[in-house]
DNA sequence: CGTGCTCGATCGATCGATCGATTGGGCTGG
DNA sequence: CCAGCCCAATCGATCGATCGATCGAGCACG
């Protein structure tokens, strides 16, 4: 239950920068969360900047190793439903993780920074693939691709800021809820069973696990 | 153009605070940018949290008014269009105030945090009630519609964050892409045509000019 | 003389980070 | 087996810097 000192540190600071913040979180704060002394933490981590680097760069590469291990056969509105489907379970399931990733991503320096804002362009890029393809095949038709995309990205990451999986809605509403809009607001809605179908018959919970071992082992 | 020193207190904050976060700014850094004394901040303001707390009430009201304008002869297609059009151009025209109420909201203690939500909760009962009447009446259809409405919000906020005047879309289209977007989402998806059509009919102009007098005078 | 502003000096508190000292389990050489 | 040692782990104390905020003196203007 408890796991290493390291993964404690990890786990606490997570929940502290995505509540409070990261420079609202003071480094003591983030010692008695573990129940340690504030000198310990530097025993298992470098300076506060280096641990949020760290978690942001963890969360960002497992939503990149996810989105590149959809099927490169799949046509652009599976792609699309299968990047949707990542993003929101990710963002469900870690919602402080993400949120993280998401909000703090300003408090790293210049360097570290451009680092992070290279992997979240590299994710992206998934989505401008799939969306360019769609336009092009004519399955989807927007004003203007890169404007759809942020929105969309916009959309599906606000799920990590309000969804509680011990809501009304369970995870598989929430996904095929959100892969509905994404595709309506591409023109090209869909039923909500035809959805839930898509995403049933892309099989993605291999992908989720090999992205996330530590969830799920069912 | 510098305007008394209480406005330019005022706006400097805006700025730190959007892009630095409110944590970050220093009360010396603030002072620094005006150009005055620490201490004389504190002749024009309260602590530091009162500057916050007095820019957020400002800028959310000013949405909340402005959305309250709104004829309530409107169908729901027409309201929500409106709503779209106010929500992006405040964003895309004030992006540094609405990020800090978007983002830096956490900063305030209980008090005015719960001040400052039922303040977000009355703007987003405008949101609410368009999307229940158009789904009432068939116009829109959606799986669930709180989802729809968080994801339109969450999507039409994101404008504050990458939209600059000085690129190559202009404000109109901006404003009637979104609308298309928001449209499409609710599966009531209108031509690009269509939706300048109903923009311009709505002549938001007035209301865009009352709630935020001091920008374009023209 | 008084009033509206501004500033230097300074408050106590807290910040992130480092230091040396101590502990205890595990490994090694005899 | 055990004496000697190592090293990861932890702690209390403390570093210099900065934090938000306050106070009273000084200044200019009416």
């Amino acid at each position: 239950m408890a796991g290493g000192t390291e993964e404690q540190i990890r786990r606490a600071a997570v929940h502290l920068f995505a509540t409070r913040g990261f420079h609202a979180t003071g480094i003591r704060q983030l010692a008695e969360a573990v129940g340690i002394n504030s000198s310990t933490l530097y025993h298992y981590m470098g300076t506060k900047e280096d641990l949020l680097f760290a978690i942001t760069q963890d969360s960002s590469r497992r939503l990149i190793d996810a989105a590149g291990r959809l099927s490169p056969a799949l046509n652009p509105q599976e792609r699309l439903c299968g990047l949707v489907y990542l993003h929101v379970w990710s963002h469900a399931t870690h919602p402080e993780e993400t949120a993280v990733v998401d909000n703090e991503l300003r408090c790293l320096d210049g360097e570290r920074l451009a680092r992070a804002v290279e992997l979240r362009d590299r994710y992206e890029e998934f989505w401008a693939s799939a969306i360019a393809d769609g336009c092009a095949s004519g399955t989807f038709a927007v004003q203007d691709q890169r404007i759809a995309r942020i929105a969309l990205l916009q959309m599906c990451s606000g799920v990590a800021g309000w969804y509680s999986t011990s809501g009304e809605t369970s995870l598989r509403d929430l996904t095929t809820t959100y892969a509905q809009m994404a595709l309506s607001l591409l023109s090209c809605g869909r039923d909500h069973r035809t959805i839930e179908r898509i995403l049933d018959d892309l099989d993605l919970q291999p992908i989720v696990a090999a992205a996330w071992p530590e969830t799920a082992p069912a």
